[in-house]
DNA sequence: AATGAATGAGGGTTCATTCAT
DNA sequence: CATGAATGAACCCTCATTCAT
C-alpha cells in the first residue's frame, strides 16, 4: 500500500479535502469531457485513492454536480456584486454584458451547466437532486430580485426567469459553438465555416436579443 | 436460426432497409433516451439481427446522426412550404409561431438536436461528420434565404444564423424543461415548482424574444 | 482481438459450447472453490471470451447451478440403473452402499451440493430457481419409487425424503471431512488428528445409520 | 468526532468490549446472512468505531469464529447439565430429543455451524484455526464422555465422534431445510411444497434416526 | 446481404483492513 | 486504546462492434 495521505479528521480539513477532490475534477474537465474523466483520473489528480473519493461524494454524477453548485454559486455571488453596484446605468446592454462578461471567464461552468439534465441528475438519488434544486432555487432568488430592481419592465418571478433562460441560452450556445473533436477537424473545412461560431460572440448577440426583446414582449403598445 | 430476412439486392431495396432501421430507432427514442436504447432493440424492432444494422450504419452514433438528417430536412421543408406561402403577413410573431407550430410536433428532432454536439458527433468518422455538416449547410440555406425575405431587418446570412440560434434555442430550451426521472420526481415538490417549464411554452417566448430582439438591436439607431 | 473461436450456430453445436463451459467451469472446481474461481478463470479455460460465457448462462451462480442440476441427473440416472438390477438382494446396507459408491466418484457433485442454498440460488433469478427445483421434483421422484420398491418399511413418498435425507448427510459429512487450507494444515497436528474424518467412511456409516435407523422408528412395535 | 468511548484499559474491561463486539455481531445474525454482515454495521451495533473491531478480533472470520467457540461451548455445558441429569431414564430417544431442544432453541449456533468449513476457517491464520480445533477438542470430550455414559452401546471415543456427526447433521438439515430468499419464494409453489422442510421436524428425524441406526449398527449379532 | 455468436475493453463501487492522529 | 479516514484490490456484467458462416 502506497503511503496513505494524510487524514483529514477535522471538518475543517475534509472541507478541504473535498474541495481537493473538486479542483482535481475540475481541472480534468478543462481537457476531457465528462464520461471520459474516469474517478481514477481524478484519484490520481488529487493524489488519493479512488475509493476516498466514493467516502466525500457518493458518485461520480453527485461529485460533479456539487462542483457546479459551488460554481454556480460563485457566479450568482459575482453577479449579485455587480448589480449592488449603483455607479452603474443599468438597461438591457449593460445587464447582457454582464452576462456574458461573468460568463465567458467562467468555461467550466457553462461547460458544467450542458450536463445537468442530461448526465448530473441521473445516478444520484432523489434526496440529492431536491437538495441540490432547493439550493438553486435559494440561490436564484436574491440574483433575480437584484435584476428586477435594475430593469423596469421585469416583473416580480421575471428575474429568476431570465436567469433560467440565460441558462438555457448558455446551453444551447455551447452546443452550438463547442464541437467535439472530430467536429472541430470538420469546421476547419472553408465549406463549413459557417458553422464554427464563437461562443462568446454568439452568447452576447444572444444574451443581447433576449433582453431587447423581453423588454419589448413585455409592452405590447410598443409593438 | 430465424429465417434471414430476405436480402435488400437493388439499391432501392436497400434504402427501403435504412429506412426501416431508421424508423425503428426512431420509436425507441419515443420512450427512452439515447444510452438507453440498445442496438439489439432497435434490431429487433426492426425484425432485423444486430449485425445488419452495421451493414448500414457503421456506429450507433452514425445511425442516429443520419436520423437527425432525415428529421432536419422534413422540418425545413415543412418550413419551407410554410415561408412560400405569400397569403400571410409576415412579420416576427410569425416566424416565431412557425418555428414553434413546426418544432412542438418534432418531438423526436427537438430530442435529437440535444444530442449533435454531445454524442452523436462522437464515435463518428470525420468523412461522415463533415457529410453531415456539408448537408445541413446546403439544407440551411434555401430556408435561410427565404426567411431573409419575409423579415425585411435581416441581412445576407442572418437567415442561416436565424436558424441557428433556433438550433440553440431548442436545444437549450429542452434542457431546461425536461427533466430526467428523479428530477421529475423532485420537481413534484410545490418548492420546485418555480423549476418546471412548459417546452412549448418556454420555447415560443425565447423565439419571440430572439427575433424580436434581433431586429431591435440590428436598427441601432432605433435604440 | 483475438481470433475469434469458431461460432456455434447450429443448435447442436452450442449445446456443445454450453457443455465445453460448465467442464471448464468443473475442472477449475477440482483445484479452487467456488469464490476463487473468477468468471474469466472459467473463459480462459475454455478457450472463449469472457463476455461468450454470458451468452450461455446469465450469472455465475446459474452456470454452477445449471452443472449441478447435470451432474445430479447423472447421479440418479446410475441410482435408477442400479436400482433396476434385480439380481441384487436389496437391503438397507445396499442401499446405503449404493448412495456411497455412487456419491464418492463423484466429488464435484458432492462439492457442489454444498453451494446450493449457501451460494447457488443467489444471484439468481426466481424463475431459475423454480426451474431448477421443478427440474429436481421430476428427477427425484422416479428414484424415489425405486427405492420405496426395493426398502418394504418405505412409505409413498418416503423415498423422496430420503433421497432428500441423503443431500443433508452429503452436505454435513463434507464440511465436518473436508477442510479448507488451513484448516488441512492444523489438522496435521498430532491433537487435532481426532478432527480429521475420512469423507468416503463417514458418509458410509452415515448413510448405514439413517437407513437402519428409519426402518427401526417405521415399526415403533420393534422399539 | 464522536465521543471516544472509554478506553478499555484492564483485561477485565477489554473482555467487557470483547463481548460487546461479539454481541453486536450475533443480533445482526438474526437478521441477516454473514456475507450481507459488513463490518461497519457491527461496529454501529456496539457503539464503536470500525477500527476497534480489528483491536480485538484480527480479521470478520476470526470474529465469528470466537463467537462460534463461545455458542459452542454453551451449547456443551448445556447438554452436559442435562446429561448429569441422574433422574432421566437415557435412551436413544431421549438424547436425539435433547439435542433438538438444545439446538432449536439455538438459532444462532446453527446459522454459525454452517459457515465454519466454508467460511470462518478462511482468511484467519494457522494459529487462530489451531486454538479453535484444540478448543474445540478440549470442549467436547467431556460431553462426549457423558454420552457415551448414558448410551451403553457407545465405545471409547464413540461419544465425541457422535457429537461431530450431529454437527454433520446440523449443517446438512441447515441446508436442506433454510432456503435464501429467493428460494423461499420459490418454495411457496404447490408443485414445490414438498421440498419445503421444517428444520426442526426434520432435525428430530434425523437425530432419531443417526442414533437407533448407529445402536443398530453395533450390534451385528442383532442384524 | 443477413445472421447472431464471439469478442473484450471498460468502470463504477464496495468493504475488509490499515494506520495516522 | 480508540478513532475513522484512507486504501486499493477485487469483480461481475454490458454492449457496441466484428466476423465466421
Amino acid at each position: 500500500m502506497a503511503l496513505a495521505k494524510q487524514r483529514a479528521r477535522r471538518a475543517e480539513d475534509k472541507a478541504v479535502r473535498r474541495h481537493d477532490i473538486m479542483q482535481a475534477a475540475l481541472a480534468l474537465l478543462d481537457t476531457r469531457r465528462f464520461p471520459e474523466i474516469k474517478m481514477i483520473d481524478i484519484a490520481r489528480q488529487a493524489g488519493l485513492a479512488k475509493g476516498t473519493l466514493f467516502l466525500y461524494f457518493p458518485t461520480k454524477e453527485a461529485l460533479f454536480l456539487n462542483i457546479l453548485e459551488v460554481e454556480l454559486e460563485a457566479w450568482l455571488e459575482d453577479l449579485n456584486r455587480h448589480f449592488d453596484d449603483d455607479g452603474r446605468d443599468w438597461n438591457n446592454a449593460g445587464v447582457a454584458r454582464l452576462f456574458v462578461d461573468t460568463l465567458i471567464t467562467r468555461d467550466r461552468l457553462t461547460r458544467l451547466l450542458t450536463l445537468v439534465s442530461s448526465v448530473l441528475e441521473h445516478n444520484v438519488d432523489l434526496a440529492h437532486v431536491v437538495a441540490f434544486k432547493s439550493k438553486l432555487v435559494a440561490m436564484l432568488a436574491p440574483t433575480g430580485a437584484r435584476i428586477e430592481a435594475r430593469l423596469s419592465f421585469l416583473r416580480a418571478g421575471d428575474g429568476v426567469m431570465l436567469l433560467l433562460r440565460v441558462y438555457a441560452l448558455v446551453v444551447g450556445v455551447r452546443q452550438l459553438c463547442d464541437p467535439g473533436d472530430i467536429a472541430r477537424q470538420a469546421l476547419q473545412r472553408p465549406e463549413l465555416r459557417s458553422l464554427a461560431i464563437d461562443f462568446e460572440h454568439e452568447l452576447g448577440v444572444m444574451c443581447d436579443a433576449l433582453l431587447a426583446g423581453l423588454e419589448r414582449n413585455a409592452n405590447p403598445r410598443a409593438r
